[in-house]
DNA sequence: CGCGTTTGACCTGCGC
DNA sequence: GCGCAGGTCAAACGCG
């Protein structure tokens, strides 16, 4: 299929080619020997007739692909009114207009580019120009910005609108306090905010009223994961139905920074940590900070923008029918209600993931090894509320868990040495802040793993990973799926690789298989290894880091 | 002494 | 309107 899809995009110039080619060669009739000639002539006649065939087929597939999209668009929102008729959110609201929007207006591509994220400000936007657009005189504007639109949102399709650039680093990319969301919700914000400090006003404007959140599942036996960026514990509640406390984290880069996180052990898997993030940074992340940034910035574009595309953030309790649907190539999961459906670690502890005012996405790295290599390609588990993207890394229980998001073809293993500076974008779960979890110190006890067990463990995910790689690039959905959307995006210009460094910015996470997707999927440079927390840390900056390995 | 954590009090939003 | 639960504040505390 990917191949299908790749042949598709440059379709035309490959007719083209054809064609030239078969123009040629009447010229070369004239010269040369008449039946060879004929020969040529009908194997390219041939040859075009099989991409015909082929095109045809993908118009079908694509056919095929939209009408799943728009029943299960009407499905969701169906379920939403059925849920929230009388109090819908802003967001809920948001979002069933922005769908009506696109199914009014997207072609067929255009939606395929959906999929994997796109701007809700610009979609609100230009909702917005088109209400605003009614008169004559502005017709033409309007027309003028629905090419715009349709080439911004080619533009934004992966972008996600994080920047790697350091000015534009300063922003974790969440998509609600990017510079473009709407004006519309920055004014509500400044409304509803208006009576509070300056500075918090200043958070306020950065922070619109449904704020994205991004959660990472992950299995590993340390207090909190260290995600490059440095935080400081400003709470800590026990959360109803959950014996282990909630604690909760401010960015502390910088004093105004609004970005929080929320860390949790599962109740009903003490060895998976939940981590919860909100909020845009405001200042200049650490490197070692982009990995999570970037990933957290993508799925949370990827709810707030391409969740339409999947029926993602609106309010209702987290239940689910698991109905998986085929949907631009990728799984989805549709919730509906049950529990035991669920795929495994699905969503177990609802006090986070479930809240109706915030939209969010979980990213799952809890999986088994089976159960991933059944699963992939990623699960877009989506309950009403929430959803699940199930980058599952094959995660044995109770294995120490260190994790590297590299944004190469290699998976970083971590030197536990002292100094080492970190140089890439990475992520690792170290062992910090254990003191904090005290449901969870005997079961740490149990579990405390030397230095050279974790570096045991972490082969062991390496290879679990790479495996994991494997199974995504080999999987034809997923590639079609990918293949789909990249052509959707670029166009037929455009050159891809260019594209897969934005994809790689977007989701670390995809790196690898966009990488080995891509023919430029040459050597990269690997950053230097991350050191890893030890038991006793006070922050997880980087600077921390060093010393966590005393 | 400074900085980060702990923890009880307080605030806020939501559901009944 | 009330109660509950989540989230935040800030004084007290501990550690280096």
């Amino acid at each position: 299929m990917e191949e299908t899809l790749k042949r598709k995009a440059p379709g035309g110039a490959f007719k083209e080619e054809k064609r030239s080619e078969s123009s040629h060669a009447d010229e070369d009739c004239k010269d040369e020997d008449k039946p060879l000639k004929e020969n040529e002539l009908d194997s390219a006649k041939a040859e075009m007739h099989e991409v015909r065939e082929e095109n045809q087929r993908l118009r079908t597939y694509l056919d095929k692909m939209m009408k799943d999209y728009q029943s299960l668009q009407t499905q969701f929102n169906n379920i939403v009114h059925e849920k929230d008729s009388p109090k819908k959110s802003r967001y809920d609201r948001a979002l069933n207009h922005q769908e009506h929007v696109e199914q009014k207006h997207d072609t067929p591509e255009f939606d395929v580019s959906l999929s994997l994220g796109r701007s809700s400000s610009s979609e609100l936007k230009r909702d917005n120009v088109r209400k605003h657009s009614s008169s004559p005189q502005k017709a033409e504007t309007s027309t003028k910005t629905v090419e715009q639109d349709k080439e911004e949102g080619l533009r934004l399709g992966l972008d996600c609108r994080f920047d790697m650039q350091p000015s534009v680093l300063s922003k974790e990319g969440l998509p609600e306090t990017s510079p473009e969301h709407s004006l519309d919700d920055e004014k509500e914000v400044h409304t509803e905010k208006s009576e509070k400090a300056p500075e918090d006003d200043e958070v306020a404007h950065q922070n619109p009223a449904k704020k994205a959140r991004v959660s990472v599942r992950v299995r590993c036996d340390t207090p909190t994961m260290i995600d490059g960026c440095q935080w400081r514990k400003y709470g800590q509640k026990i959360a109803k139905g959950n014996p282990c406390p909630r604690a909760y984290y401010r960015c502390s880069v910088t004093p105004s920074c609004p970005v929080r996180k929320q860390v949790q052990r599962c109740s009903q898997d003490m060895s998976i940590l939940i981590t919860t993030y909100e909020g845009t940074h405001n200042h200049t992340l650490p490197i070692a900070a982009h990995a999570m940034a970037s990933t957290t910035s993508a799925a949370a574009s990827m709810i707030l923008s391409g969740s339409s595309t999947s029926g993602i953030g609106s309010s209702g309790a987290s239940t689910a029918i698991t109905t998986p649907a085929e949907l631009h190539g990728l799984n989805y999961y549709l919730s509906n209600n049950s529990t035991s459906s669920r795929p495994p670690f699905y969503l177990p502890n609802s006090s986070i993931s479930s809240s109706s005012s915030y939209p969010s996405i979980t990213l799952d790295l809890t999986s088994s090894s089976s159960s991933m290599m059944n699963n992939f390609p990623p699960r877009y588990n989506v309950n009403s509320s929430s959803t699940n993207l199930n980058f599952s890394s094959s995660l044995e229980s109770n294995s120490t868990l260190p994790i590297f998001w590299s944004n190469g073809n290699n998976y970083q293993l971590q030197n536990y040495t002292k100094n080492t500076q970190i140089m890439g974008p990475s992520l690792n779960f170290g062992r910090q802040h254990q003191e904090n979890f005290y449901p969870y110190n005997s079961f740490m006890q149990k579990n405390k793993n030397e230095v050279a067990q974790a570096h045991q463990s972490m082969q062991m995910d390496k290879n679990s990973i790479e495996s994991a790689t494997k199974a995504i690039t080999a999987d034809p959905n997923f590639q079609s799926a990918l293949a789909a959307a990249i052509t959707s995006m670029i166009g037929s210009n455009n050159n891809i690789s260019g594209q897969n460094a934005k994809l790689e910015q977007s989701f670390p996470v995809l790196s690898s298989f966009l990488s080995t997707n891509s023919q430029a999927s040459n050597m990269r440079p690997v950053p230097p290894p991350l050191p890893i927390s030890s038991s006793k840390s006070k922050s997880t900056s980087p600077e921390d880091n060093r010393d966590q390995v005393r």
